[in-house]
RNA sequence: GCGCCUGUGGCGGAACAGGUAGACGCGGCAGACUCAAAAUCUGCUCCGGGCAACCGGGUGGGGGUUCGAGUCCCUCCAGGCGCACCA
């Protein structure tokens, strides 16, 4: 028997699967779409076993639904802007555009080597200049639409990485890719309007229903929806007011002080003549915003000696402080507390001596006597001291105080969200440039449109620190275009989640002279199926989500969401190993001693198994998907990853494992070897009777044709290699009488393996004798009579407990089946001298008997 | 603090819709083949007792509902994730 040659097999099957075009998309309307994408690769160098894994969950989805009949679109690109390449420049002298060529290079071989079925025609990427110059179009098109607007305000500052972020890009007060400790500046920079949708974002979560509840949830808290009102306090002896959001407006009657955050306009008015406050706004300023700096921060203010005239109490004046613990990013950056029902106001009310006084009774309090002593007070209660609003229970007085402010002119009802628009400015240089001209006479100006692109300048010094685009001797300079004086650039450059925030819709016409064709969009969008990892939960989804909003409302497309799908794949973890010294050592460097325990090879220094971590270069247990498939092939790295877990889980990556799965590689090409020369042709047709034997074969076959189906359906492929195993074990062990039907259940069995390991598929396919392609024969349909046994067992039970089994005819009346379990041996010793007072028939199933 | 998720053999995990717990794989043990190794094949493998048929226990802990609970309810514990001085 000639040994099934992994590499050779392989590569000839991709190679003719590319030859075919087998998987260009849209080559038959009449055919129902559907829109596989898994989130693009980042071109880093090499593919990782995160790819590995993303990329096989979405190859196995595209593979089953083409065999269903579906005109499928699998695209590739590169999400290829972005600071690793400008590092990588300043580290190694290599041109940031050439760097991130040569890695895509090598990730497209190392991806075509997994054997995906994409449609490379279609292939992109993000620093194409035919790519981004319409991202600059399209940024053009919303600046007229009102959708970009340019702000100065306090924006974050990371000092390591010299630019900007959004808040979406600030966890835990440091910055997402370099971790150090954002510093606040203010800056005029450019912002897309993301709060325009706040509403429609939120509402669109509801129509997500194959999302994962957690995102959505995720982005719920995200948008952070209140309800509310602002309330326009008088400053008393000056012409002025001072506006706070409060969701509790019913308190209004308990309010003992108002405060601003340090960053308030008011705030800074003031220290301009106050030396002591100027200095705790800066001290403010310095606080953290990790989780430790919020636990240990104590509620400080200053007295501005301001006060502010309460809108329904006449002669009533509160204290106005400039507050810690009052964010300057979220309503009006102004509050007005009331210590009874909020606890921070109760900490600084208790800490400088303010008023507390309850407004709300709980249900079960005695008004007369009910105090707050050093917890306030945050349920639905009575409103009492509180005039007007005096009986009347929380929601209620919400509703009348509101209505009585817009009377008074001192405010109103709002809806207020934590979302803040994005901001987009980048002070980098690999990035799309921003289409703006900065006039001294006409201000801000956009590149007319025959000028786009705006092409990033090749000749540039990137090994100082700073923005390249500011420090290049020309690039920057250049005629106003509507007055022709001598004006500047915008020398920054867009966030590169802009780039990937409609590639998605780029796919369906890659080579449109506009940003996308309408006719490709609307046949292909939204995607059927996004595949990727939940850290993108917050980040490129929602603003992915916004984006395809703003696109149609500037008539590029017309859908609201982009992915109809989503699935967020878990992490590749692997065993951590050290030395006793604590040093990290590879695996590729790991001995197994007989005996257990490790050793590291050639000096043999005894080792230490760790935790199972998610595979890092700094814990040096990362194992390259190349070496995987160099050695084994794709389709056993496919199959282990499918195999071993859940995947929306986290799985560890094995080499137990993975030599496992190859192991059945060569099972399969056994199995068919030895089968192939004995089966009757693939044109005999099914003999009129067939013998008990195959029968149940043929029954075996065709429940897991049901299963598979059932388990790729929801994507539970780990579930789906156990039913291919078993079916495997079945044919094995079959009497092998009926060679029809073993032939029946062999090529089900290729049919079924197909999307997870293509090329083992293909070719035992076309060792069966089939002169044609299996990725052209349609999935198979299990035989409904087939599903179901002709006789069952049945399990007795006496009190719940196991006591026999029974084998009986499927459907037989219950009589029957109680009189032929009282029959059962061992059923009967556990009846002995006890009388059954119940018996419970489960059809099929089981009985059991209540004594 | 708020919200969410997960706890099943040595390991990854399976168990429709409350009805045989542990499918399938990994690992392990025993055997066959072999001069030997690799590869392959066969059998066993939740724990305790028993030669065996069987018996008892068992899905993080405790309680409840039910003829019957891994599954439903209450509660506690452990681990993980998200958000967080959000007014």
């Amino acid at each position: 028997m000639a040994r099934y040659n992994v590499r050779e097999v392989e590569a000839k099957w991709q190679r003719i699967w590319q030859e075919r075009q087998c998987f260009a998309a849209g080559a038959d309307a009449d055919r129902p779409k559907y829109y596989v994408l898994e989130m693009f690769p980042y071109p880093s160098g090499r593919i990782h076993m995160g790819h590995l894994r993303c990329y096989t969950l979405g190859d196995v989805i595209a593979r089953y639904k083409r065999a269903r009949g579906y005109d499928v679109l699998h695209p590739m690109g590169w999400d290829a802007f972005g600071l690793p390449a400008e590092n990588a420049a300043m580290e190694k002298g290599v041109h940031p555009a050439e760097w991130t060529h040569a890695n895509i290079a090598v990730m497209r071989d190392q991806l075509k080597s997994m054997g995906l079925s994409i449609d490379w025609s279609r292939e992109f990427a993000t620093c194409d200049p035919d790519y981004y110059r319409h991202e600059q179009h399209m940024f053009l098109v919303f600046f007229e639409a009102g959708l970009v607007a340019r702000e100065e305000g306090w924006v974050n500052w990371d000092p390591i990485d010299q630019t900007v972020l959004a808040n979406e890009q600030v966890i835990d007060g440091k910055g997402w890719r370099s971790g150090a400790p954002i510093e606040r500046r203010k800056l005029p920079q450019w912002f897309l309007k993301i709060t325009d949708y706040a509403e429609d974002l939120l509402a669109g979560l509801e129509t997500l229903e194959r999302w994962p509840e957690r995102v959505r949830l995720m982005q719920e808290n995200w948008i952070g929806r209140s309800e509310g009102a602002f309330i326009d306090f008088d400053l008393a002896g000056r012409n002025d007011r001072l506006s706070v959001y409060t969701t509790r407006p019913d308190t209004i009657f308990g309010a003992s002080f108002c405060a601003v955050a340090a960053d308030h306009p008011l705030a800074d008015e003031l220290a301009g003549s106050d030396a002591e406050l100027a200095e705790f706004i800066e001290t403010c300023r310095r606080l953290g915003t990790s989780e430790e700096a919020i636990e240990t921060a104590t509620k400080e203010g200053r007295d501005t000696g301001l006060a502010v005239r309460h809108p329904f109490v006449d002669g009533l004046e509160l204290p106005v402080y400039v507050a810690s613990f009052v964010l300057m990013g979220y309503g009006t950056g102004a509050i007005f507390g009331c210590p009874a029902h909020d606890q921070r106001d109760l900490d600084f009310a208790r800490a400088y001596g303010l008023p507390v006084l309850p407004v709300v009774i709980p249900h079960d309090a005695d008004p007369a006597a009910y105090r707050i002593a050093d917890e306030a007070f945050l349920g639905d209660g009575v409103l009492a001291n509180s005039d007007f609003l005096d009986g009347l229970d929380v929601e209620e007085a919400k509703r009348k105080v509101t209505e009585r402010l817009q009377a008074n002119g001192a405010g109103r009802g709002a809806i207020n969200y934590r979302l803040r628009d994005w901001l987009v400015s980048r002070q980098r240089y690999w990035g799309c440039p921003i289409p703006i001209i900065h006039c001294g006479d006409c201000g801000i100006v956009p590149v007319p449109r025959q000028d786009l692109p705006v092409v990033l300048p090749e000749d540039v010094d990137l090994a100082a620190p700073g923005n390249p685009l500011e420090r290049h001797p020309t690039w920057r300079k250049v005629d106003c275009p509507r007055c022709g004086k001598p004006s500047e650039r915008d020398t920054d450059t867009f966030d590169t989640f802009i780039d990937s925030s409609w590639y998605f819709a780029r796919f369906c016409s890659p080579k449109a002279s506009a940003p996308v064709e309408r006719g490709a969009v609307d046949r292909w969008l939204p995607v059927d199926q996004y595949v990727g990892g939940i850290e993108h939960a917050i980040l490129h989804l929602l603003y992915a989500r916004f984006f395809t909003r703003a696109m149609r409302r500037c008539g590029y497309l017309g859908v609201d969401e982009p992915f109809a799908g989503l699935f967020t794949q878990g992490m590749v973890n692997h065993v951590t190993y050290r030395t006793e010294d604590g040093e990290w050592v590879e695996p590729a460097e790991v001995e197994h001693l007989a005996a257990g325990g490790f050793a590291r090879a050639g000096t043999g220094a005894p080792l230490i198994a760790g935790r199972v971590e998610k595979m890092s270069k700094s814990r040096k247990n990362v194992v390259d998907p190349s070496d995987v498939i160099d050695a084994y092939g794709a389709d056993t790295a496919r199959w282990f990853i499918l195999s071993d877990s859940p995947p929306e889980r986290d799985m560890e990556w094995t080499d137990a494992g993975a030599h496992g799965a190859y192991r059945y590689v060569g099972r399969v090409a056994r199995l068919i070897e030895e089968a192939a020369d004995q089966l009757p042709g693939t044109g005999v047709p099914a003999p009129a009777k067939f013998s008990d034997d195959a029968r149940m074969l043929r029954r075996a076959t065709h429940k897991a044709i049901a299963a598979v189906t059932d388990d790729i359906e929801q994507f539970r492929f780990n579930r789906a290699v156990a039913r291919i195993y078993e079916l495997c074990n079945v044919i094995g062990a079959a009497a092998n009488d009926d060679g029809w039907a073993r032939r029946e259940s062999i090529e089900t069995l290729l049919r079924l393996i197909a999307p997870m390991m293509p090329h083992l598929a293909e070719e035992m396919w076309q060792r069966l004798g089939h002169d044609t392609l299996l990725i052209d024969t349609p999935w198979p349909e299990p035989d409904p009579a087939l599903l179901v046994d002709e006789r069952v067992t049945m399990v007795v039970q006496v009190n719940g407990k196991l006591r026999g089994r029974l084998e009986m005819p499927r459907d037989a009346a219950a009589e029957t089946v109680e009189a032929a379990a009282r029959d059962v041996p061992n059923v009967q010793a556990a009846l002995a001298g006890r009388s059954v007072r119940k018996a419970i028939v489960v059809p099929n199933r089981l009985v059991n008997f209540v004594v």
